[in-house]
DNA sequence: CCAAGTTACGAGTCACGTAAGGATT
DNA sequence: AATCCTTACGTGACTCGTAACTTGG
């Protein structure tokens, strides 16, 4: 027997026709994807339609071009897919790849000041290191420490003491934590329930909120902590800059939840720690297990 | 330009040749690998080359064949990739099959009682309904509910309240909250303990106790969540059956971590509530979203 | 009728199987 | 010598590009 055709019996959905269907969705155009991707327009139709006869489903809509109903589900698989089959490879490269003596960390913006310590320490070790930081916001943190772009991710989050954080798993990375603090409800200077010494989250559901998923605590996180709804958004703040959120805070916008001693600038707004539930703001570092030289050391010290 | 050849640029790996390389790393045989895959063996050997070719790393030692450094991490994405690449297509195809009468639902041992009566419900409604419960570890659970084996699948673990389960992502599932239990400790009747309210997990970290990862509370979890080590296991029980597991609490071979009222079968053992850390027993149905049909009637009856 | 997607067709490449070649026990 | 993996080679299949065709606004 030769050939054999049919991909499709023994292995599950071809990434390379994957790619393009993406891209192609995203693009709503088969011309466009197919600049994108490099190919003609028929070879992305092509293309296409093999994903089709392969799965037995149309997946798109043409003129315009929309994801049908099994289109949109499998785009919902395709992102995370790509994504670590890319993992897949940069985490082989690395064991193969000489130890570079540059370095990247990539944190969410709660982590950074996490770096302080450890990072001084291997700068110290290696006078004539670059190190470059990398502000990120949660999602696209886990996506470059998973595809090597960064060396080393300071994640946060919410969870109860001593919890792991909830990552997305793009891929066997190992986490440690590196520091837990309280946390605190950020209320603007004159808000009734400034001067308490503590709060309950559950008392402040019906409060207006900033929903800033990549800076502070995002407020579905809130909800399903505190078991309860509400947690309405008056604004969505969409940077990764806990300067311009604080800020937001303090012109009565909204309230955030942020670790405790948010550090320096505290500037017209008032932390108070939340007593219930009991959670903590952790952060967490993430790499490759095959992380190596330098990078290494940084983690290590980060972690120790 | 034609062809393009090297698919390496832009995909991440190969997954056909991805399974023929986890099927010689798991068989340790070249030969037995092709048999397992209906190729001849001198293709299984081309295809591993061409990986490694494209890798740019050696990924196995021949004879004995065995796994190299790059080789073993390559099989840490192997397996959760080539999983969820099923995944995609069952949930694909899931939407093009016709509704089925059958319903399938899978749980975990802990989370089987979660059943009750919103099965009752669903059997009312539907007199001449075939419904299989399937009993499974937890990593099976996820991979069934994934390929679309299982229809809904009840999981459970032990978590903050309200908090949702961390669930290994073999894609877009939905998961929700069904039932909340307090936890306890099995203990022998005459432990030294047996008769206190409440016990601090803190307390027991240098007991010995069993390590049931599929039936009760993992003891890797009970680490994280006191934030101690210990919790060092002198038996490790592999069954799925919660009975076994508190027979051998009873004859004193260890301790256990499960929901506080296991329900029926209590008997030769003690259940102590855990009061310290504040953790719940949870048990979450999980299913594609795009179930219909029976199963998707099962789902609202289990969650509503 | 024009932009956009599909279909027809041919060329280059690939992925098998068969068969011969090495190496290790 | 037997087993197991690798290499050489040939063939059928596949995927692409070019170009003609179709369709919807």
């Amino acid at each position: 027997m030769i050939g054999l055709g049919a991909i499709s019996d023994t292995d599950g959905v071809d990434p390379h026709l994957l790619r393009s269907f993406v891209a192609v969705a995203r693009r709503r155009s088969f011309s466009a994807a197919a600049r994108e991707l490099g190919f003609t327009q028929s070879a992305v139709s092509q293309q296409v339609a093999a994903l089709e006869a392969d799965l037995g489903a149309v997946l798109l809509n043409r003129r315009p071009v929309t994801p049908t109903r099994a289109g949109a589900r499998l785009l919902d698989h395709a992102v995370p897919l790509l994504l670590r089959l890319d993992a897949a490879r940069a985490d082989v490269a690395r064991l193969a790849a000489p130890p570079s003596a540059r370095v990247v960390v990539g944190a969410s913006p709660l982590a950074v000041t996490a770096l302080g310590p450890a990072l001084a320490d291997v700068r110290r070790e290696h006078p004539d290191l670059v190190v470059t930081v990398r502000v990120l916001g949660r999602s696209a943190l886990i996506r470059e420490v998973a595809t090597a772009a960064v060396d080393v991710g300071l994640a946060d989050g919410a969870v109860a003491p001593s919890d792991s954080l909830p990552l997305p798993d793009a891929g066997p990375l190992r986490a440690v934590g590196v520091l837990e603090r309280p946390l605190a409800v950020l209320l603007p200077p004159r808000h009734p329930l400034a001067g308490r010494a503590g709060l309950r989250l559950a008392d402040l559901a019906a409060a207006g909120w900033i929903d800033a998923p990549d800076t502070a605590v995002p407020l579905g996180r809130l909800r399903t902590a505190a078991g309860a709804e509400g947690y309405r958004a008056s604004v969505r703040y969409e940077g990764t800059d806990v300067g311009g959120l604080v800020a937001l805070v303090g012109a009565g916008h909204g309230l955030a939840v942020l670790p405790d001693p948010t550090g320096a600038a505290l500037s017209g707004v008032t932390a108070v720690p939340v007593t219930e539930p009991r959670l903590v703001h952790r952060v967490e570092a993430v790499h490759s297990p095959t992380l190596a030289g330098v990078p290494a050391a940084l983690a290590a010290a980060l972690t120790g």
